[in-house]
DNA sequence: GCTAATTTGTTCGTATGTATA
DNA sequence: CTATACATACGAACAAATTAG
C-alpha cells in the first residue's frame, strides 16, 4: 500500500495494467486465470475480478464461466442504411445476405396517448401490435414492435406471418408504397426478453429506433420501435 | 432461502424484489440502507450490493457514497435533430438552452488509412485533431473528436478556442457554409475519459455518431466522432 | 462416457476507508 | 465531532461450467 498510491483504488490500477498488457500485445486472446493475476499483481482475487468486471463493462473483455476471460475481438459492424424508403429486405439483400422475418407475438391493443398522437388516431382506437424478429443469414439483426390501425389493416398479422415482410403485408391491404417520416435514435441496455431473441448477453446494448411510416397522403401507417444489437449494427443516415 | 429456488442466484432474487418494491410504489425515492436490506432479505450485505449494482447498471438506481441509494427519475430525453445542416448551437438554442463549446485537447496527427479515405486526402497528411465538449445550460451534451486538414485550416484550434464554435472557426477560414454528407450511428459503453467529461457513471451508454461534413464543392471539411449520453439524448433524423 | 482438474460465479465473513448528514 | 452509509479490500468456501485425461 506504499507505492505511489495517488489515491487511485487498487482495482483501477489492476485494470489499467491489464489494459496496458492488451494494448502492448503481450496478451492477445485469453487472459491468465484470476488466481494467477491476483498473485502477479499481489492483490486478492476479488480485486482482480472487480478490475475485469470494469474492463468487461467497457466491452474490452468477456468472461466465460469454466473457460476463462478473453479479449473481445471487435468485428466490423453491419451497416444498416436508414432513409426515406427504409425496407429491411432491401437493406439485407444489398449486402448479400438472406433476409427473414419471423412473427414473435401479436395482439390487439387500444391506442394510448402516445400512440394516438403518433398515428393520428383517436384515443382508444384498436391497433394491431406485431412483435417481429429480423434475421440475416442466421444472425438476428433486430426485434421490432409495430403498431398498425386495426380497421385499415385487418389481416396484417396473417399476411405478415405468411410473407415475413411488412412491405408485402401492407401491399396486400392495397398500400403499394409508404415512406419514413421521422426516425428517433437512442440506446439502452437490452431488455431480457429481447436479449433472448437477439441471442445477446444480458448486459448488452441495443440501439433503439423509433419511427413512423406514412402513406402517399401522409396518413400514418405504422409506428414502430426497433431494437438493434449495438455491437453488430450501425445505422447509416444519408441525407 | 429454500423457497422456490429455481436455480436463480440470490442476488438476482434480491434485485427482483427491489425492482418490484419500486414498481408497486412502496419505494419511490430512497432505498433503505444496504445493511437493512441485507437483514430484511436475510442475505449478506455483499449480496445486496450485487443486486443494487445490477439495477444501477440498468439505470434504475443510483448510489451515492455517504448518502444512500436512490431511485433514478427518468427524465425525458433531449431531442437532437440531425440533418443536412446540423449545427450544435442552432440545435440547442432552438430548445431554449444556452450553448457552449469548450476545447478539451488538440494535437496534430497524420492521416491513417481510415481518415485518409474519409477526408479524401493523402495517407500521412497533417490533420488537426480537436477534442471538444458541448454543454447546454451547464449539462454536458456531447464530446466530439474532429479531424480537419491542417493545410486548409491552419488556425482552427485557436479560432475554436476563441469562439467555442466549429461553424464560426471554419467561417474565419473563408468557409461560409458546409453540410453533412453521411451520419453513422452506433452505441457503446462510455470510455472512462469521456465519462469524466460528460459527468456520467463509468458504466453508462453513449450514442456514437460518426460523420463527414463537406463544403459546397463536396470537398471533405471535417471527419468527426461524437459521443452523446444515451440516457439524456435522442438523435432525430427527419428525411 | 466418466472423472478429475481448472476456471469463473456466488455467498458468506470481517475490516477499514471516505463522503455525507 | 460523531454517527451513518456507501466503497474498497482481504480471506474462505462452495457452486457451476468447461476442459483435459
Amino acid at each position: 500500500m506504499n507505492d505511489a498510491d495517488e489515491g487511485v483504488t487498487r482495482w483501477r490500477r489492476v485494470a489499467d495494467r491489464i489494459r496496458a498488457s492488451i494494448a502492448d500485445g503481450s496478451v492477445s486472446n485469453q487472459l491468465p486465470p484470476e488466481t494467477e493475476l491476483a498473485e502477479r499483481y499481489a492483490v486478492n482475487r476479488h480485486t482482480v475480478r472487480r478490475a475485469i468486471q470494469s474492463l468487461a463493462a467497457e466491452g474490452l473483455l468477456r468472461s466465460e464461466r469454466g473457460r476463462g476471460t478473453f479479449v473481445n475481438a471487435s468485428a466490423p459492424r453491419l451497416a444498416y442504411p436508414v432513409g426515406l424508403r427504409t425496407r429491411f429486405s432491401e437493406n439485407v439483400t444489398a449486402q448479400g445476405q438472406r433476409p427473414a422475418g419471423r412473427l414473435i407475438r401479436s395482439e390487439t391493443v387500444r391506442a394510448d396517448q402516445a400512440l394516438a398522437a403518433l398515428l393520428n388516431c383517436p384515443l382508444g382506437a384498436a391497433l394491431a401490435r406485431l412483435d417481429t424478429l429480423s434475421v440475416a443469414s442466421g444472425l438476428p439483426l433486430s426485434v421490432s414492435t409495430g403498431y398498425f390501425p386495426a380497421d385499415r389493416f385487418p389481416n396484417i398479422v396473417r399476411d405478415y406471418a405468411e410473407t415475413g415482410s411488412i412491405t408485402e403485408a401492407l401491399r396486400r391491404h392495397g398500400l403499394p408504397d409508404y415512406r419514413r417520416l421521422e426516425t428517433r435514435i437512442t440506446a439502452e441496455r437490452v431488455h431480457p426478453v429481447d436479449a433472448e431473441h437477439l441471442d445477446l448477453p444480458p448486459d448488452s446494448i441495443v440501439l433503439v429506433s423509433s419511427a413512423v411510416d406514412v402513406d402517399a397522403e401522409d396518413r400514418p401507417v405504422q409506428a414502430m420501435r426497433s431494437r438493434f444489437p449495438a455491437d453488430r449494427m450501425e445505422l447509416v443516415f444519408r441525407l
